[in-house]
DNA sequence: AAGTATTGGGAATGATCGTTCTAGAATGTT
DNA sequence: AACATTCTAGAACGATCATTCCCAATACTT
């Protein structure tokens, strides 16, 4: 045994995230990296492998960081309209210091095609959001809120596809007064 | 005057376009480009000026492409809905020998945020989209197949947003039975 | 105090990046 | 026939890419 680590894994791992995040896998470069994780390349990669493994990794701590979000905005709700609202308005409206947009989507978007990793993780993370999505669902049409003539599954399938439409929408300058509406009118579908 | 051009500018082009498509802006280098598209560098430079202004050429050839075939789906049909239905059918399943997924929607995701000119050209590219829609659901809301409940526009908007989420999936290996009860779902807000 | 693993800065690797260039051959116009 | 333009082939540009390596300083364990 010797010196101990300096650095957080997980500090720099969430920075790596963000430029990735931000920027796509092919547009960092290492140095980049380098310089915003603000480590050594040495330990970079004693750390983390190389670029591809770093960026696996950044993304399953994305895939962790949504689900914990969306899972807080269930648990702060005191109903399934109020959950679902405020999943939707998460997805429109993001947090400070988080690039826009949504890192699974514009993954899934450059890379599901030709990196056979990255398409798993991502079917892995949609499927995991649409269970999420489905208890909202169940937990609406028990209470009453919402309109059981369709299946939960199904409904769950449906708004998660129009949460992954909004997730590109952010992505450029669109109006968010345009993405609330379309939110809106997005969860009309389930009125009793 | 002397020698006249050998290669059809359409038509190389149309191979940019798919090597874009398929691959995104970073990954495509310009030995794939000189090797895919059959013409000499310098050809290319001469007759594109450079990856970037041959990048922004090849989507404005993707949104005419795009925009040709959404307007044949609504030509070929005989209702409102039937023209819905063969414009999410499109979305769905491509085409022969065309990428998976959305150039545009692809493009948003990797450069919308870093560069102005592929925001402004997605932007105007959706709207146009958004329009053709629109133009889709007046028709319906005329013949009495849609509901008049909601406004088109916002109508128009909502289905936008819906055929968005489609185009972020068929990059990945979901099936498209998932996709199509999705659509299924997404224009039953329309029913009367 | 001795030994060891990790740190920092930075140079080196070979490959590839986008772009430009020098040629000469080919094909059009006048 | 003479000329202008575009072609093909490929080398060369400097910059940057991901990755590896060297070296000396540092901080922990025993």
């Amino acid at each position: 045994m010797a010196r101990s680590k300096e650095f957080e894994e997980a500090a720099v791992l969430e920075k790596a995230m963000k430029l990735f995040w931000e920027q796509g896998y092919e547009k960092t470069s290492l140095n980049d990296l380098v310089e915003h994780m603000g480590i050594h390349r040495r330990s970079l990669y004693d750390t983390f492998t190389d670029k591809h493994t770093l960026f696996l990794k950044a993304l399953e701590r994305f895939e962790d960081r949504i689900g914990d979000r969306l899972t807080a905005c269930v648990k702060r709700s005191r109903s399934a309209g109020e959950a679902l609202r405020l999943v939707f308005g998460f997805i429109i409206h993001g947090e400070e210091d988080a690039p826009a947009g949504c890192m699974l989507v514009n993954s899934a978007a450059e890379l599901a095609l030709r990196d056979a990793e990255v398409d798993a993780k991502a079917r892995e993370a949609f499927a995991s959001t649409e269970r999420l999505l489905a208890e909202i669902v169940v937990r609406g049409q028990e209470s009453g809120e919402f309109t059981k003539r369709y299946d939960a599954a199904e409904l769950a399938e449906y708004l998660h596809n129009a949460l992954t439409g909004l997730r590109v929408m952010t992505r450029t300058t669109t109006a968010k007064e345009k993405l609330e509406r379309t939110a809106e009118l997005t969860m009309r579908i389930l009125e009793p």
